[in-house]
DNA sequence: CGCCAGGTTGAAAATTGTCAACACGTGTGG
DNA sequence: CCACACGTGTTGACAATTTTCAACCTGGCG
């Protein structure tokens, strides 16, 4: 087994964690640890906050709701910090489980704020991997908002995909991927059962292949053109110079085009 | 017409922006200035990114889509900073527009970097204002996620009460509300018309009264029970010493609970 | 006055969810 | 070894929610 190729190849194209010298992990971040499949991350044990960095497997961030129901906020790829959002806010009822056997380093809310004190970069690196990660949450926000269950399902697998060949887990074809529908299914705001139905339809089409284990996208260009799909706001690892889009002065859209 | 009043309150409350000294305000913010209702707040003008301070007025932050339509990702109220999130984000394309005339304060991503770097503290508000905003975004993700629209609309006005509260722009049962519907729709991810039906709903059982202007809360208490409102995600302004709830201690609902 | 955005309503259509059932693979205990 | 439970994937039929289309009313404003 590689121990931390996906690690190593993130820190390279640097999108969470990358920005922390490896002296700052061995310092302030726990030593790695193994945590079994389908198990919790503890982000509150009562006795203070806490984050993680996920070194290897896959894990989630989610809510759950009174009626037992529970939205996946978000899906922790090799490289991502975990919970670091929630680690300055006393109360929210965030928490996080893994999806496959994982390793991760543990980051007390204590840790955090002598990391974050510590120097001006390590400051600016934290701050960063939160402005990373919220907006990868308001992608996701306008997916389920805005979007029909196969648009949300395509945009969704594009943006995993797109994520996952940063730090080196992707082809150009498609990812190994251990989520369930359920799991996808409750990220996206569908049903299981609605989402297999869409999935079918998307892989009768011959446009994505969602099968245990793996994602195949036969066509990424015309799976990005069916849901809109825009990579923009994924930050590129280091910088392109930007073509802008800047129509719009008006308030709202639509009306008065001409 | 009180000039500030509300901005005030903000300080002393202190969600956002007030954590930051008033001098902090005065060396690296622009001077107050006056934006009329419905215009767009320019995020990115090719130059460089900018954020911006709420003093007075209703903003919003949206994204739009390839077919023309818009998600609203957050409602910004007097105290609240505006595009700080994407500040550090190369290309994104998140865009901001006032509700009503407004006053702001710009900061310039350049600023943003060296108040950032001036002091701890300013490090540490910038990115608490940052993990609060996080924090609002993924609660507004549930809400279109996993709830039913009528829930949705409730949640969300509860919630926009809870945070007008924090800054004294509030009643015990109700708010001032410059929101038009389209503009709640397109937040939640509901049509205008369907809105407009769930919100006769709500008028009727006499749970929630929107109109032009104004929202009436009658039964907060009963509200909340409709759509499952729990405030603990918003921060406490100070500390109040947490009351933390903190249940299910178990792994995910149900299974291997023993 | 006429325009326009916002609000309101009805009726029909589309999307999505619910209920019920079955197939499959894996792991456990009899 | 087999039976059985369990999670996942799959499908059909039906019900509920939400959208679309098409009006009409209202008030502000030039």
């Amino acid at each position: 087994m590689p121990s931390s190729t996906a690690f190593d190849t993130k820190t390279e194209s640097g999108v969470s964690a990358a920005l922390l010298d490896h002296e700052s992990l061995c310092r302030h971040f726990g030593r790695p640890r193994v945590i079994e499949a389908r198990t919790e991350l503890d982000l509150d044990d009562g006795d203070g906050k806490r984050a993680y960095l996920l070194l290897e497997g896959w894990a989630y961030t989610y809510k759950l709701l009174v009626d037992g129901n529970r939205q996946i906020v978000g899906f922790a790829i090799p490289g991502d910090l975990i919970g670091i959002g929630a680690l300055r806010r006393r109360t929210d009822d965030l928490m996080a489980a893994t999806v496959t056997k994982a390793v991760v380093r543990e980051l007390t809310a204590a840790s955090f704020d002598v990391l974050f004190s510590s120097s001006v970069e390590a400051g600016m690196a934290l701050l960063g991997a939160l402005s990373h990660d919220e907006g990868v949450t308001v992608e996701h926000l306008v997916d389920i908002g805005r979007r029909t269950a196969t648009e949300r399902v395509s945009h969704f697998m594009l943006e995993l995909h797109e994520r996952l060949s940063r730090v080196g887990l992707a082809e150009a074809d498609g990812f190994r991927c251990p989520l369930s529908q359920p799991l996808v299914a409750d990220a996206l705001g569908l049903t299981a059962i609605h989402l297999n139905r869409v999935l079918r339809d998307l892989r009768t089409r011959n446009l994505l292949v969602f099968r245990t284990g793996a994602v195949h996208l036969p066509d990424r260009r015309r799976l990005a053109d069916l849901c809109g799909y825009d990579p923009a706001y994924l930050d590129p690892p280091d910088d392109t110079g930007g073509v802008r889009t800047k129509r719009l002065t008006d308030a709202s859209r639509g009306r008065e085009a001409g």
